[in-house]
DNA sequence: GATCCACGGGAATACACGGATG
DNA sequence: CATCCGTGTATTCCCGTGGATC
């Protein structure tokens, strides 16, 4: 948390007893800078990488590990602090611990939810070397590759490039990350990072190394709701056995944690409470599909789609018997075509963002229909999504 | 004028069922 | 009885077009 945010903090508070003083603190899609008990995870990282404190391009690798055991926001804290220390002038450096030498290579980290194109894909490695924005309409993907070979000749350096949310529906599998790189100049190495075990998904042939994230332990989980509580809520809002209570129920899965924390203090908030209680944590694990997709999967989906599962968490029962029933009703308040709306939620039943199941009451006619159900909490992207707007 | 990609829209395919057929 | 067929829906797949931006 920067100082902006902490004097913001102070400031809200003064204007009364409110439960949540800060949404960012609290958000389960955002990371903070410095993820807590994770040490030996960032040693490991570092022993991969290494080289690059002697100017060398570390090999290919694969983070792994379950959902919600922390890859993205250790790779994301990594990579951030790597980035600063490879931009910042040498005097500087040379009062850090660990001395960087003038030719460390480059950092970059991509999610690979959010760049879904080839076109995507070279656009933000481009736009996270070059200081003027690269514009993203009349220049081709082939010119892109070529600046980009262009830029990295120049260096000898090199880059090191963190792909986040690899085999992921949606984003890119092995096989596209191996042809995205391929359009790279040799002195660019990649860091991936995904759920699915290494060989299962045939990347040992390209990486020297895999480093495993294990789940967090339980007392673990509890450090970190309890850090994050204290940055996001009012003074002594959630009990330390509540906090256990969701760490246990979490078992290891610290999305879901946060999630269930974010849901609880959003419930404890509405009904004009300053500390959390037990029932708004049992209402925000009910509230939980096991298993749930990520809440920040979902709001990395395009707009439109986030506009109609906007639609979609507010319908009532009737409205969500059937695929075509929900479509009607979102269709006739968006701005969208049926047949698009349509389209969308059958493709987001693909990605599971939301699932579809068999209704029972089918009249013996055609196919039955089905109806979607969410694989995520309504109030958590309800209030997300309207934060963001 | 060039480029990418979100939309729309429709074609193709899958599925369930009842009734006809061998 | 097993299989095929026709009909009505549901679901998937595909591709041209046009908006937005440079």
């Amino acid at each position: 948390m920067d100082i902006d945010a902490r004097i913001k903090r102070r400031e809200r508070r003064n204007e009364g007893p409110r439960l949540i003083q800060d949404y960012d603190s609290l958000s389960p899609v955002a990371h903070i800078d410095e993820p807590s008990d994770r040490g030996p995870v960032f040693e490991r990282l570092l022993d991969h990488l290494d080289p690059v404190f002697d100017g060398v391009l570390p090999p290919n690798a694969y983070v792994y590990g379950e959902f919600g055991s922390g890859k993205s926001a250790i790779v994301t804290a990594l990579f951030d602090h790597l980035k600063r220390l490879s931009t910042e002038p040498r005097s500087v450096i040379h009062t850090s611990t660990r001395a960087a030498s003038p030719t460390t290579p480059g950092f970059v980290y991509l999610d690979m939810r959010e760049t879904t194109s080839e076109f995507a894909f070279y656009h933000a490695v481009l736009d996270s070397l070059v200081e003027d924005s690269v514009p993203e309409h009349g220049i081709s993907t082939e010119e892109l590759r070529d600046r980009l070979h262009a830029i990295l000749g120049e260096s000898r350096n090199g880059i090191v490039v963190a792909v986040d949310h690899v085999g992921e529906p949606n984003s890119t599998d092995t096989t596209g990350l191996i042809d995205l790189f391929a359009g790279l100049p040799s002195n660019v190495s990649w860091l991936a990072v995904g759920r699915a075990d290494p060989e299962r998904i045939g990347l040992t042939t390209y990486t020297a190394t895999s480093i495993n994230v294990a789940p967090y332990q339980r007392q673990m989980l509890v450090d970190v709701l309890m850090t994050r509580a204290s940055e996001g809520l009012a003074q002594r809002a959630l009990d330390h056995e509540l906090a256990r209570r969701i760490a246990e129920w979490a078992d290891g899965n610290a999305h879901d944690a946060l999630a269930a924390l974010f849901i609880a203090a959003d419930r404890a908030s509405r009904a004009e409470r300053t500390r959390l209680l037990e029932e708004d944590i049992d209402a925000a694990i009910g509230e939980i599909p096991q298993p749930s997709v990520s809440l920040a999967q979902v709001l990395s989906l395009p707009a439109n789609k986030q506009v109609v599962l906007r639609k979609l968490v507010d319908l009532d029962a009737d409205d969500r018997a059937s695929v075509s029933a929900t479509t009607e009703a979102i269709s006739s308040t968006v701005d969208l075509s049926v047949g698009t709306v349509k389209r969308f939620l059958y493709e987001m039943a693909e990605a599971g963002i939301v699932e579809r199941v068999q209704s029972d009451d089918h009249d013996g006619k055609g196919r039955p229909p089905s109806r979607v159900e969410l694989r995520f909490s309504p109030t958590a992207f309800r209030r997300l999504y309207d934060l963001r707007q």
